[in-house]
DNA sequence: CGCGATTGCATGACTAGTCAACTATTTGTC
DNA sequence: GACAAATAGTTGACTAGTCATGCAATCGCG
């Protein structure tokens, strides 16, 4: 490990695996940069799985799903219209129609006809969609804050800035 | 690629926009972990959707698809049993199991029981499969340079550093 | 040898994401 | 005001990932 203390971690620090030993890949990587692509992506897979995991037990609902709650929430009272939540999703509109079915189905979201513009659907928060997103909150903020046990700020910082770097080169 | 400055960059440079941004999110993180964390789901997704994109293009064929291929021809002429291929892919067994068939049914791959083990079922490329692959490898190379562009060695490193020590905390 | 446990897959039923139509409104233009 | 074009969504048909179940070989052990 190199430049920074981190003199805490060794306590409960669980072993860091590279991406070639999670894969079982025998074959070193081509380059560094293929190695970096691939880190992004096992990363993220991971981070999901184990927060669906999270939220199936704990409201039995799927990541997708919370996050459009939480979109909803966010709108306030009026809600929003379908395509500016597939918007926020960075989605395609479809998937987002069938997803507001489940979470109508569920009792967790309302929709209708717009009145000014029939072409849209509002779509709106439950009571109960409230409910169990207070109680879902809790569950997420730990798990988004299991980083700074083992990042400083500036870590976190530089982490994010060659992120966003990452992206700017596949627009 | 050695370590080396890259002043060049600011010549071609896109613009790097923070996750924030490309969400639509006016509210401010609550924390940095939160963001990294984002960072990396959104990154992966980014980059994921966009290798897609290459694959269907250069060969109609998914990414998942794909990396099967590959783990068969670094398998050799024995192939490897079904199970063996989703460890590899870090998937539950029946995604893979109808992701074999679908490959099977475009006759990239060949499949056939074990005489040894009859419970398993030996998978291994076909000539085509391979023909497909010599293609595809062209168009991953690529895709997978283009970090070189923008990060030196050095950069490369820590993020791949900082992506293994993210995964360690989520076992 | 015999029989229960394990292993290796396959199937069914969901959620979800993608593309390609298709419908219903609303807008813009002459 | 009429009609083409744009906008907002929905539906159908895939690929894919997940869990629960089921089944046929093979193993392990008395």
């Amino acid at each position: 490990m190199s430049a920074q203390a981190r003199s805490r971690r060794k306590s409960a620090a669980p072993v860091a695996r590279s991406v070639a030993e999670e894969l079982k890949q025998s074959r070193p990587f081509r380059s560094l940069a293929q190695e970096a692509l691939l880190a992004v992506m096992v990363t993220s897979d991971r981070l999901a799985s184990r927060l669906d995991r999270e939220l199936a037990a704990a409201g039995d609902i799927t990541r997708q799903q919370y996050n459009v709650l939480r979109i909803l929430r966010g709108a306030g009272a009026e809600g929003l219209p379908t395509l500016e939540i597939a918007e926020r999703m960075i989605e395609r509109t479809p998937g987002v129609t069938r997803l507001l079915d489940r979470l109508e189905l569920k009792g967790w979201i309302e929709r209708q006809r717009s009145a000014e513009d029939r072409r849209q659907v509002r779509c709106k928060v439950s009571r109960s969609g409230l409910a169990l997103l207070a109680k879902l909150d809790a569950v997420v903020d730990e798990f988004d804050d299991l980083p700074d046990s083992a990042f400083d700020d500036a870590e976190l910082r530089e982490l994010i800035r060659m992120l966003d770097a990452l992206r700017a080169l596949y627009p």
